[in-house]
RNA sequence: GGGCGGUUAGCUCAGUUGGCUAGAGCGCAUGCUCGACACGCAUGAGGCCACAGGUUCAAGUCCUGUACCGCCCA
C-alpha cells in the first residue's frame, strides 16, 4: 500500500527523489541508431556556453529553462533528443579574473609571472570553478546530455578551431594587415567592435588655431581629444566650402611638433559644421584614417600598447595619454593658440572587460574576409532555411551582415586558442598547418616562432553546433544531429553568435546549424534595467529555488516567456536580505494546488478498480472533463510547437485549476465515496490527472515525476477504452496524442449553462451574505430546451450552488420573497431572500449594462452603411446580440417593476 | 545618426487575420477552518488601450506624426 503524500509540498525533497529517478534510469543521455540509439527522428539543442568559470544568473535561468522544456518535449514525444552541454573559455573574462587576483594577492602582473605559468594559473582556476555553473544548471533541472559535456579549449573543440583556421587560410579568407583596431590600453589587447561599449561623457571642445607656414594667418579646429594632434598629417576641408576653398594645398604649421601639415579636401568633412576644418589623425581615428586611405597621407602613431605618447610626440614621450592632454592644452594657451575651450557631451568607447576608455590604435593584426561567408548566412535566412521567432529578429540579423566588416580574430592574450601561424625567422615566410610546422617550406631553416596571439573565443564558438559533435571527423553523431533544431538565445547575441555560427557551419558542413532560432526575452529589474552584480540588482536564481522550488521559478518564467523583448522582474528582499521576486509566487501557488490535488487524488484512488470500469458508462461531468483536457492537449502541442511557452503552459494552467479543480473535482466527490458509482470517476480521474502530469512534465519536471510515480503505485492500470501503457518515469512518458474523439462540444456548452446558473447563484448568496452551509431553494424561468439541460443537471447545480432544490420550467412563475437574476435566456429565482433594496440596487446596475448593450447594437443596426458594408455574418451576429440583450433587458425590468 | 521594440487595471503582462460588454496573475475589498489545497474557496471593485491625426461601416489591433522608455548598430 502506498502512503499518502505529504500535506505540504516540500520542493527540495521532490526535486532530489526525481533527480535520482533521472540519474539511475540515464535518460538524458542519447546516441545515434547507429551506435545503439533509439531509432527516430533527431531532436537536438545545443546549449548556449557559458563562461566556464561563471555563475548562474536569471538569464541562464530563463534560456535553459526553455531549452528544456523543448527537450523534454520532444523526447516525450518520441525523438531521439539530444542537447548538448559545454562551457566556453571567454578569452578575456577568464584571464582578467586570474589576472586581477594575482595582482592583488602578489602584486604581480601577467608579464612578471610569464605565459607558461599564467596559462597554467588560469586552467588552475578553471579546474577548481570550471563547471560550477554546469552543476547549477542541473538544479534548474537542465536534461542535457552531461556525458557529452564539452569545453571549447578541449582537445575536440581545438582540432575544429586548427581545421577552420588552416582551410581559411588556404582559401585566403584570412589575412594579416595593418588596421586600426579597438585597442583597450588597460588589457593591451585589441578587442571587437562589439566588446566596446559607447557612452556618453562630459568632455571639452578644445578650439586650436593652427598656423599657415607662409605666416598669412591660421586655421581653427575643434577637437575632443587634443593630444591627438601630436599624430596629425593633415587638415581637411569640404570641396565646396567657399571660406575654405582658396586654403586648399597650402601647407600649415602643426604647433608643438615643428612638422608641416597640408590642408586637403575631402567630402567627409560636412559643410557647415563645427570650424568648417577638420584635423586628420589616420592611426588614431576611424575616419581619418579612411582620409587617410584616400589621400596617401602617412599615419603617425603616437601612442605605446599601455597608453602612453610614444617617441613620435617629442617631448610628450613617456606621458600617459591624459597627462599629455593636459600638458598640451597649457603649451598651446601659452603659446596664444587656444582659441577657447566649450564643455561638450560626446560618445566615448569604453571597454566592456575592463571599463578602459578605447583608443583607435593601428597594429598589425589577423583578419577574417567575412564577406563570402555573410553571403551564404543571409541566403539561408532570406530563403528561410533558418527562421527567427519572433520573426522580426531576422531584420536584427540581416542589417548587420548586409554592413558587416572584416572580423579581427586576434587577441593579444594567453588564454585561447593559439593563432596557428609562424614566422620563419631566416626568410620571414609565413606558416601555418593542422600539424605544428618544424621547418620552412622556402627555406627549410627550423627557426620558427609562433604568432603570440590568440583567437577570438567567438571563433571558437562560432563551430559549436558542429564541433561539439566531432567535427571534423565525421562521427556517426555529426551525421545523426546536424544540423541541429532550436538554438535558444537572447536578442543581445544575434550578431556575435547567432550569425557567425550560420556562417562557419556552412563553410565547414555545406549545411545550416539549426533550422530555428528562439530569441527569448531579456530579464530586467523592476526598473527596466539591466540586472548586474555592480548594481546589486540581480537575482540569484539559487536563491529563487530555495525560496520557491526549481519548478516553481520554472513555471513562473515560462508563463512570463511571452514574446515582448524584454521582462521585468521587481526585486524585493526577504527576510534574509536575499533579492527575490514576487513574481514567482504565482509558481509556487500552481506547484502547491497542483500536490493537493494529486494528494485528493491519492486519497481517493486506493479502492481503484479497472476492470470494473465501463468507459460507455460515462456521465455528463466525465465526458465534460475529457472533452476539456482533449481540447487542452490539442492546443498546447501546436502552441509548444510554434515556441508559444506562455501561451501553452497558461492553456494548461486554466484546464488544471479552472475546469479540474473547479469543478470536476468537486463534483466527483459524492460520486468517489459511492461504491455503486466510483468506478467511473476514479477511472477517469487517475487518467485524467495522468495526461496532465504529462503535459506539464515540461515545465515543472521534479513535482510532476515525484506524483507520477505515485501514480503509477496507486493506480497502476488506468487508461479509457484501454489500459494505457505506463513509462517507468514521466520523464520518458509518452506524449498525450490522438485525443480528439474526446472533445464533444455539446456537452462543453451544457456544462458552461449549468456554470452560469451556479455562478448567478453564487452572487445572489453573496450579495445577499447567506452563511455557506445554509441551503436554499431556486427555480428558473427558461425555455424548453434549457429547461431540459437544467433539469437534467440539477444535482449538478445544487451540489455547486449550495441548494436543496432547483427546478427549471418555462411557465415558472416568480415566487414570492425571491431574489432574480438574468443569464442568458434563464432568470434565476433564489427564494426566501428578501431585501428589496439590495435587489433593486443590483438590477438596477444589471439594467444599465444592458442597456449600454442595447444601445450600441442598434446605433450599429441603424447605421446603414455598417448593414451594407459589414460582412453578412457580422450583421447577422450583432442583429441576433440586440435581440438576446433586449429580452434579458425585458426579464429585468419585469423584476424591478415587481419590487415595489 | 540608423534600426528594432515598448507604452493596455495599482503592479507584471496577454490580446491571433480589424467585428459580442478588452482578459490573466499578483495586489485590493467582502464573506468563508465543509476531510485536497488559507501557497486556498466564493464573490466583487478597478481600464479615455501614451498623445494627435488619418484609413474604415467598424481601430487596443492598420497608416502617419509626437512624447517618453529600452535595446542593437555606427
Amino acid at each position: 500500500m502506498a502512503e499518502e503524500l505529504s500535506k505540504t509540498y516540500e520542493p527540495k525533497e521532490i526535486e532530489k527523489s526525481s533527480d535520482e529517478i533521472w540519474q539511475k534510469g540515464n535518460y538524458f543521455h542519447t546516441e545515434p541508431p547507429a551506435k545503439g540509439g533509439r531509432s527516430a527522428e533527431p531532436y537536438t539543442i545545443v546549449i548556449p556556453p557559458p563562461n566556464v568559470t561563471g555563475a548562474l544568473h536569471m538569464g541562464h535561468a530563463i534560456d535553459n529553462t526553455i531549452q528544456d522544456v523543448l527537450i523534454r518535449f520532444k523526447r516525450m514525444q518520441g525523438f531521439n533528443t539530444l542537447w548538448m552541454p559545454g562551457t566556453d573559455h571567454a578569452g578575456i573574462a577568464t584571464q582578467s579574473v586570474v589576472e586581477k587576483n594575482l595582482k592583488a594577492q602578489t602584486g604581480r602582473n601577467r608579464h612578471d609571472v610569464g605565459r607558461e605559468k599564467l596559462v597554467e594559473m588560469i586552467w588552475q582556476w578553471k579546474d577548481q570553478y570550471g563547471n560550477r555553473i554546469l552543476e547549477q544548471l542541473k538544479r534548474i533541472g537542465a536534461s542535457c546530455d552531461w556525458q557529452r559535456t564539452r569545453f571549447t579549449l578541449d582537445d575536440m573543440c581545438a582540432k575544429a578551431v586548427r581545421h577552420t583556421f588552416v582551410n581559411l587560410f588556404k582559401k585566403g579568407l584570412i589575412y594579416r594587415g595593418k588596421r586600426l583596431v579597438n585597442w583597450d590600453s588597460v588589457l593591451q589587447t585589441a578587442v571587437a567592435d562589439d566588446e566596446v561599449v559607447h557612452k556618453t561623457v562630459q568632455g571639452n571642445f578644445w578650439y586650436i588655431k593652427y598656423p599657415l607656414a607662409d605666416g598669412s594667418g591660421f586655421v581653427t579646429i575643434a577637437t575632443t581629444r587634443p593630444e591627438t594632434m601630436l599624430g596629425d598629417t593633415a587638415v581637411a576641408v569640404n570641396p565646396k566650402d567657399n571660406r575654405a576653398k582658396n586654403l586648399i594645398g597650402k601647407q600649415l604649421q602643426l604647433p608643438l611638433t615643428g612638422r608641416t601639415i597640408p590642408v586637403i579636401s575631402d567630402d567627409y568633412v560636412k559643410l557647415g559644421e563645427g570650424t568648417g576644418f577638420l584635423k586628420v589623425t589616420p592611426a588614431h581615428d576611424p575616419n581619418d584614417y579612411e582620409i587617410g586611405l584616400r589621400h596617401k597621407l602617412s599615419m603617425i602613431n603616437i601612442l605605446t600598447p599601455d597608453g602612453k605618447i610614444n617617441e613620435n610626440g617629442g617631448k610628450y614621450a613617456g606621458m600617459d595619454r591624459y597627462a599629455a592632454r593636459k600638458a598640451i592644452v597649457a603649451d598651446l594657451e601659452a603659446q596664444g593658440l587656444l582659441e577657447k575651450v566649450e564643455p561638450r557631451e560626446h560618445e566615448v568607447g569604453h571597454s566592456d572587460r575592463s571599463g578602459d576608455i578605447i583608443e583607435p590604435y593601428l597594429s598589425d593584426q589577423w583578419f577574417v574576409k567575412v564577406e563570402p561567408l555573410a553571403k551564404r548566412a543571409i541566403e539561408a535566412v532570406e530563403s528561410g532555411k533558418v527562421k527567427f521567432h519572433p520573426a522580426r529578429y531576422a531584420k536584427t540579423y540581416l542589417d548587420w551582415l548586409y554592413g558587416i566588416r572584416d572580423w579581427c580574430i586576434s587577441r593579444q592574450l594567453w588564454w585561447g586558442h593559439r593563432i596557428p601561424i609562424w614566422y620563419c625567422q631566416a626568410c620571414g615566410q609565413i606558416l601555418t598547418g593542422i600539424e605544428d610546422p618544424t621547418e620552412c617550406d622556402k627555406c627549410k631553416s627550423t627557426d620558427l616562432q609562433q604568432d603570440p596571439d590568440v583567437l577570438d573565443t567567438w571563433f571558437s564558438s562560432a563551430l559549436w553546433p558542429h564541433s561539439t559533435l566531432g567535427w571534423p571527423e565525421k562521427t556517426e553523431e555529426l551525421k545523426f544531429y546536424y544540423p541541429t533544431n532550436t538554438l535558444v538565445t537572447a536578442r543581445d547575441i544575434i550578431t556575435l553568435w547567432v550569425s557567425r555560427m550560420v556562417m562557419m557551419g556552412l563553410e565547414n558542413m555545406n549545411d545550416v546549424p539549426f533550422t530555428d532560432v528562439f530569441i527569448h526575452p531579456t530579464i530586467l529589474d523592476g526598473n527596466g534595467e539591466r540586472m548586474s552584480k555592480s548594481k546589486g540588482n540581480g537575482i540569484d536564481p539559487l536563491d529563487i529555488i530555495d525560496t520557491y522550488g526549481a519548478d516553481a521559478m520554472r513555471f513562473s518564467l515560462c508563463q512570463m516567456t511571452t514574446e515582448s523583448q524584454d521582462l521585468k522582474l521587481p526585486v524585493i528582499k526577504d527576510e534574509q536580505g536575499r533579492n527575490i521576486s514576487d513574481k514567482f509566487d504565482i509558481g509556487r501557488n500552481f506547484c502547491n494546488k497542483l500536490w493537493n490535488a494529486s494528494r485528493f487524488a491519492m486519497m481517493n484512488l486506493n479502492e481503484i478498480n479497472y476492470d470494473a470500469f465501463d468507459s460507455g458508462k460515462l456521465t455528463i461531468t466525465d465526458k465534460w472533463i475529457l472533452s476539456r483536457l482533449a481540447q487542452t492537449v490539442k492546443e498546447v502541442t501546436t502552441m509548444l510547437n510554434k515556441f508559444q511557452i506562455s501561451e501553452s503552459l497558461m492553456a494548461i494552467y486554466r484546464f488544471f485549476w479552472n475546469d479540474l479543480c473547479d469543478w470536476y473535482l468537486e463534483w466527483i466527490k459524492p460520486r468517489i465515496k459511492d461504491l455503486s458509482q466510483k468506478d467511473a470517476p476514479q477511472n477517469v480521474l487517475a487518467f485524467v490527472l495522468d495526461y496532465t502530469l504529462r503535459m506539464l512534465h515540461p515545465f515543472v519536471p521534479f513535482i510532476t515525476e515525484g506524483i507520477y510515480q505515485k501514480l503509477n503505485e496507486i493506480a497502476p492500470k488506468r487508461g479509457l477504452d484501454q489500459a494505457a501503457e505506463n513509462a517507468d518515469a514521466l520523464i520518458v512518458a509518452k506524449w498525450p496524442k490522438d485525443l480528439d474523439k474526446l472533445i464533444d462540444s455539446q456537452i462543453e456548452d451544457k456544462i458552461n449553462s449549468v456554470q452560469n446558473i451556479v455562478r448567478a447563484i453564487r452572487e445572489i448568496r453573496n450579495k445577499y451574505t447567506v452563511p455557506p452551509g445554509k441551503k436554499l431553494t431556486a427555480s428558473a424561468n427558461a425555455p424548453a430546451d434549457v429547461s431540459k439541460i437544467l433539469n437534467d443537471n440539477a444535482d449538478l447545480i445544487c451540489d455547486r450552488a449550495g441548494l436543496e432544490k432547483f427546478t427549471a420550467s418555462p411557465e415558472q412563475p416568480k415566487p414570492e420573497n425571491a431574489a432574480a437574476a438574468v443569464v442568458e435566456q434563464v432568470q434565476v429565482f433564489v427564494q426566501g431572500l428578501i431585501d428589496a433594496d439590495a435587489e433593486r440596487k443590483r438590477l438596477e446596475k444589471q439594467r444599465d449594462e444592458l442597456l449600454a448593450g442595447v444601445k450600441g447594437n442598434e446605433s450599429k443596426l441603424s447605421n446603414e452603411n455598417f448593414v451594407k458594408r459589414a460582412k453578412p455574418e457580422v450583421v447577422e451576429q450583432t442583429k441576433q446580440r440586440l435581440a438576446e440583450l433586449k429580452e434579458q433587458l425585458a426579464a429585468v425590468e419585469k423584476n424591478l417593476a415587481e419590487l415595489k
